[in-house]
DNA sequence: GGGTCTCGAATTTTT
DNA sequence: TTCGAGACCC
């Protein structure tokens, strides 16, 4: 314990021992806020506080993973077990499946995922038979959700006159009875989505205080993560939790906060101060991680918003390479330039694959990159995108295992009634659906009246609807019975799912199956586990609680090789990476379309990109592409605002004055080895400064020195400005593709000369065969291919 | 009731 | 480009 404090500087050290009374630590990105937050719950331990005792929440299931080891690492496991670590919605789950009774709900409810929430919504919509393209379902969820994040019933909704004014003025009149509606839909399946669960948490402790009390009484110690990302329903939480004893140490930084838009609300850690007059304030600005100019840019970056906590943020650490600004030609001419100088990197300087990070702003752009790496057998990893509890052939089977628990779980009995057909269609459903809200009933409700209650519905499809409630009532036992494996085992079999599978010889029937293999690999390892730990449940039960709660970072296996990370800024807070690539510069990408409205939403996205760069220890690329495939078109790009706010004196500037035609690589064949335009084409390149000086004539690219500074950062302005708009207009396209017929002899400029076997393909994306005399075979896109004609 | 085809919309970020 | 919903036909 002492050599691990021995290492601390003053201010961490103060955060570990101040450990009564309200604390607030403003951590700046990585000045070792884990480790102190590790070496606090240690040394609470080691005062002699009971670990039961301890509440700490984080922000993902992998930071409460990694944290309990660290801290079992100090003190002794048992203790470290002890601990009550997680989320805000995987420990108030667990607490609400304990005092679920209270509030009406059985024990085991469901947990709804967003898809099965829309869901739900989407089928209400269509009840009241409302214009579906008025109300859009996600933005009724959204809505909803706002509502609930701010502890609004439906019945709080109802006094509310302002906001159903707002709701009616968007055209959504009818959004409190939707709520409502939705509201008691969930109640009667047994289910709670994530909102809920913060919802109901609040509501439990505000009926009952006996119950509160206990919670109180219970957790002395409460440390908070990440609280610049906490909504107000978790604040209100951590509230009603900590005004016993007022143990409190939140840890956070303003300039972190990322999650605005799912109702984080920034002010929860500005008002801290205001909340507990008396709390110590305790400011971790020392940045181990990163350069000096790694944090000198994004320093430069975050000063241009408005609203945060003054702090300064310094390093020891050496100055480090320049930050490399890079313009592709195109997202593929992106994905090719990161992964060659990936490559390049890997190989002069002995990096590991595991050392470098792609982070950008949305999923879609994983794509391009995928398709370089594999091209180039560089190993990596994407995360995030649907995780892998969401894929379809899962939550096909969740949906028995789900509904074997809570019958009344109405989206997994939805989902799976004619799942494999079964003869019980559209109309079927209708008639029950309409039983079952008259009745105030679920569908299994519904259900169950059958034989007795005519529903007009015939014989034959009774008789279907009968045998299906036997089976689920079947699986229902051997949940109870088996371990979750067996169990699983049992239901995908005799649900007909499997078999259905296996039928499917496609590539992706093939991988749906494996899948499901692997989610059984999955559940046995679960069993396992909890067979060998004293105490442990392998039941089914057990095992489906908290799934809809995993993300996919939560459930990646830490294996064998080293590979490079892909995954959107968002997932890597909290991360850090040797090298680090932010692609996707481009005005309406980063910040985003949705984002440029308002002030707050574009802080959010500087933030985000804050956030991106200081993920960074020794080195940080940035990288935005000219064109680019948006929506299945190609979209002419923008550079980013926020490239123009970063300190000029950070950053070593390539821009290609005169494009390369546009010449994204991806003639299959020729893909491999093209290095990237930047590097080899020769292209004149010009010290880019903001008076546009003339081009100081071509020389290796990759050392071209950063502009002088001279323009002024302009805060804040809206409109993109100029320094990384080329000077020179650059020209875009290329030349139109030759027109030519089998028999011609051609040249390329790589591969030589040929003569055209064959053209194929439509108008605008054209392709030549062409035998090279020294190449040998190769098809061309004749758009990119630059051929010439030999006569 | 079930299967196939066509058309249209969608891309922000996640517990 | 891909996915989902709805229409249409068996």
């Amino acid at each position: 314990m002492n050599d691990l404090r021995a290492g601390l500087n003053p201010p961490q050290l103060e955060a570990v021992e101040h450990t009564e009374g309200p604390v607030m630590v403003i951590a700046g990105a990585g000045s070792g806020k884990t480790r102190v937050l590790t070496v606090r719950i240690a040394h609470l331990l080691e005062k002699g506080v009971d670990p039961f005792n301890v509440l700490a929440l984080t922000f993902t299931n992998k930071a409460a993973r990694e944290m309990q080891g660290r801290i079992a690492k100090l003190v002794d496991a048992s203790s470290a077990k002890s601990l009550w670590m997680g989320t805000f919605h995987s420990v108030f789950a667990r607490i609400l499946r304990s005092e679920a009774g209270r509030l009406g709900f059985p024990s085991n409810f469901t947990i709804y995922d967003t898809e099965d929430a829309q869901k739900v919504l989407a089928g209400l919509i269509k009840e009241a038979q409302l214009d579906k393209d008025i109300y859009k379902v996600k933005a009724v969820a959204s809505r909803i959700s706002q509502y609930k994040n701010a502890l609004i019933t439906p019945k709080a909704y109802d006094q509310r006159g302002d906001l159903q004014e707002q709701d009616a003025a968007a055209r959504l009149p009818q959004l409190g009875n939707l709520y409502r509606a939705y509201m008691e839909k969930c109640f009667r399946a047994g289910a709670m989505d994530f909102d809920d669960l913060l919802l109901k948490t609040n509501e439990l402790f505000i009926r009952f205080p006996e119950a509160l009390a206990k919670y109180q009484e219970r957790f002395k110690y409460i440390l908070v993560d990440e609280y610049q990302d906490t909504n107000h329903s978790q604040y209100l939480i951590v509230k009603a939790l900590a005004s016993r004893y007022e143990n409190l140490c939140v840890v956070g930084d303003d300039a972190q906060s990322i999650y605005a838009f799912r109702g984080a609300n920034i002010r929860n850690i500005l008002n801290f101060r205001s909340d507990y007059p008396d709390a110590a304030e305790i400011r971790l600005e020392q940045n181990y991680r990163s350069t000096k100019n790694i944090v000198g840019a994004a320093n430069s970056l975050i000063a241009h918003n408005q609203e945060q906590l003054e702090k300064n943020v310094w390093t020891a650490n050496a100055d480090g390479d320049l930050i490399v600004v890079h313009k592709a030609m195109s997202d593929t001419d992106e994905a090719h330039y990161v992964a060659q100088t990936m490559w390049d990197r890997h190989m002069r300087e002995q990096r590991n694959w595991d050392q470098f990070a792609i982070l950008y702003r949305t999923n879609a752009q994983s794509r391009s990159f995928e398709e370089a790496f594999r091209r180039r057998n560089i190993p990596y990893t994407i995360y995030g995108g649907t995780s892998f509890y969401q894929r379809k052939e899962i939550k096909d089977v969740m949906a028995y295992v789900r509904l074997a628990l809570n019958p009344n779980d109405e989206e997994a009995l939805r989902r799976i009634i004619n799942l494999p057909t079964r003869g019980i269609g559209d109309t079927t459903l209708t008639r029950l659906t309409v039983v079952a809200s008259e009745q105030g009933l679920s569908l299994w409700g519904a259900l169950n009246l059958l034989p007795s209650l005519d529903m007009g519905i015939n014989r034959p499809t009774v008789q279907k609807l009968v045998d299906f409630a036997d089976l689920i009532r079947s699986f229902g036992v051997v949940a109870g019975q088996k371990n979750a494996f067996d169990a699983v085992e049992h239901i995908a079999k005799h649900s007909g799912l499997v078999r259905t599978l296996a039928e499917d010889k496609t590539p992706e029937g093939i991988s749906r199956y494996e899948n499901v293999q692997e989610l059984l690999n999955g559940i046995q390892e679960f069993v396992e586990e909890q067979e060998q730990v004293e105490g442990g449940n392998p039941s089914l039960d057990a095992f489906s609680q908290d799934i809809a709660l995993l993300t996919d970072v939560d459930t990646k296996k830490e294996d064998d090789q080293p590979k490079v990370t892909l995954m959107t800024i968002h997932l890597a807070k909290g991360l850090e990476f040797p090298v680090v690539f932010v692609v996707g510069l481009e005005e309406t990408l980063f910040p985003s379309m949705m984002a440029s409205q308002s002030r707050s939403d574009l802080e959010e996205e500087r933030r985000l990109f804050y956030v991106a760069l200081t993920r960074a220890e020794h080195a940080a690329y940035l990288t935005y592409a000219h064109v680019r495939f948006r929506w299945g078109k190609l979209v002419d790009c923008e550079p980013s605002r926020f490239l123009d706010e970063l300190d000029e004196k950070y950053l070593d500037v390539h821009i290609p004055v005169v494009a390369p035609s546009y010449r994204a690589p991806q003639s299959l064949l020729d893909a491999f080895d093209a290095p990237s335009p930047v590097v080899r084409t020769g292209e004149k390149y010009q010290r880019t400064n903001a008076a546009g000086s003339a081009p100081g004539g071509p020389r290796d690219p990759r050392k071209t020195t950063a502009p002088k500074p001279s323009s002024n950062p302009t805060p804040l302005s809206l409109a993109a400005p100029g320094r990384f708009k080329p000077v020179e207009s650059v020209q875009s396209g290329g030349q139109a593709p030759l027109d030519l017929t089998a028999g011609e002899r051609v040249l390329h400029e790589r591969f030589g000369t040929g003569t055209v076997a064959e053209i194929s393909g439509e108008t605008g994306d054209l392709r030549a065969t062409v035998h090279f005399d020294n190449a040998g075979v190769k098809k061309l896109l004749l758009k990119f291919a630059k051929l010439q004609r030999l006569i």
